[in-house]
DNA sequence: TAATAAAACTAACGGTTGTTAGGACTTGAA
DNA sequence: TTCAAGTCCTAACAACCGTTAGTTTTATTA
């Protein structure tokens, strides 16, 4: 009967993740069902369960999966050695890349994370705030060595992560711009600001 | 028996209205029940639709009241004859105002409004569109006189509004600096930028 | 104080939810 | 070819959903 295809090379189970994260990004994590899942899947709910345990386990995947290679980013980016404005920089491409290229999962997890249970709820927050922690000691030291505007630097990356999620609206767009143009625009904006 | 407290001078919708988007923003719209907002309000489930037509008219009541705050101001700052970049200015002001003093409402309204059914989601669609591109208008015409760089202005008003609503987790935020430098901070960054 | 309107209650409806039980079929290895 | 594991199916569960009906209580007005 109608067999769950694992095309390439992918685990039926991250056919199911890919497939819930396209869903839920549309309609949201708690207006999904997972009758909805199943017949994206091409399967009957109750099969789902042969490769999941639960719906929540679905936004556990999705979330630290994500959180997960955000962290190895910026792993690599503390340990170059170039100046800060430079690290801030890079940081801002890897977010905008995110945002182009995979803003289903992105969307989702900032959108649904809080619709974990706990433990992972609380692990979830964490790993967050520690994320935002470390780019916030990079605009910090920025700003020590006189390459960073005297800000407050929490304000500074709280205003950067989320100025760049706002541009998932831009798949949206009619007369796109370019993902190039788009992101240099947004690095102008961000680094030199809006006024001349 | 329990009767709704309409304390000042406020309709008992309206007070329904205003617990449901304190309870919408804490659990997103999908995941509310209208036995949570009842037990929040005081009240039987059931005696809520002596107010009310049904739980999607609370978010139709939610979206178009803001909407119509936000067509408002815009209107007044398109009236003005002020420097382009001061109105852009006021643009950011009012809505780091809105973020900080109405922060449940303007959430909701961003994370959930996709879930308002037709026509309203069509109406929605359109008002947040038509806001929008006023708001582009304007940057265009800054930069046209001069006023602003030379940058893709939809791209700037993606950017500058959804910074802006970066700055919800202020109000969890430990340290919290004060509203004021808040938003000192954020026009400088998004004006002159993070650089030096 | 009696009549009327407003707003609360209890009970229940039809439908949907996530999930489980149990059985049938398919697949790959021995 | 047989056996076991894996994966599908149908059927159903208990809980919860938004909402309605019908009744009783409270507030307003005459």
């Amino acid at each position: 009967m109608a067999k769950i295809k694992s095309s390439k090379n992918a685990t039926k189970k991250e056919t199911i993740v890919e497939k819930a994260s396209k869903l839920f990004f549309e309609k949201g994590f708690s207006a999904s069902s997972m009758r909805d899942l199943a017949e994206r899947v091409g399967v009957e709910a109750a099969s789902l369960y042969n490769h999941i345990r639960s719906k929540e386990e679905l936004l556990q995947e999705i979330c630290f999966k994500a959180a997960q290679h955000y962290t190895e980013n910026i792993d690599a980016i503390e340990r170059e050695d170039s100046p800060f404005i430079q690290k801030i920089e890079k940081i801002l491409r890897f977010h905008i890349d995110q945002m182009i290229n995979n803003y289903e999962v992105v969307q989702v997890v900032d959108r649904d994370w809080k619709h974990l249970s706990e433990p992972h709820l609380t692990n979830y927050h964490n790993e967050r705030r520690a994320y935002r922690k470390r780019i916030t000691a990079i605009v910090e030291e920025g700003i020590r060595r006189g390459e960073v505007k005297d800000i407050d630097a929490p304000t500074a990356v709280l205003i950067m992560l989320h100025a760049v999620s706002g541009i998932e609206s831009w798949h949206r767009s009619v007369q796109k711009i370019s993902a190039k143009d788009l992101e240099e625009n947004i690095l102008l904006i961000l680094l030199k600001g809006l006024g001349k």
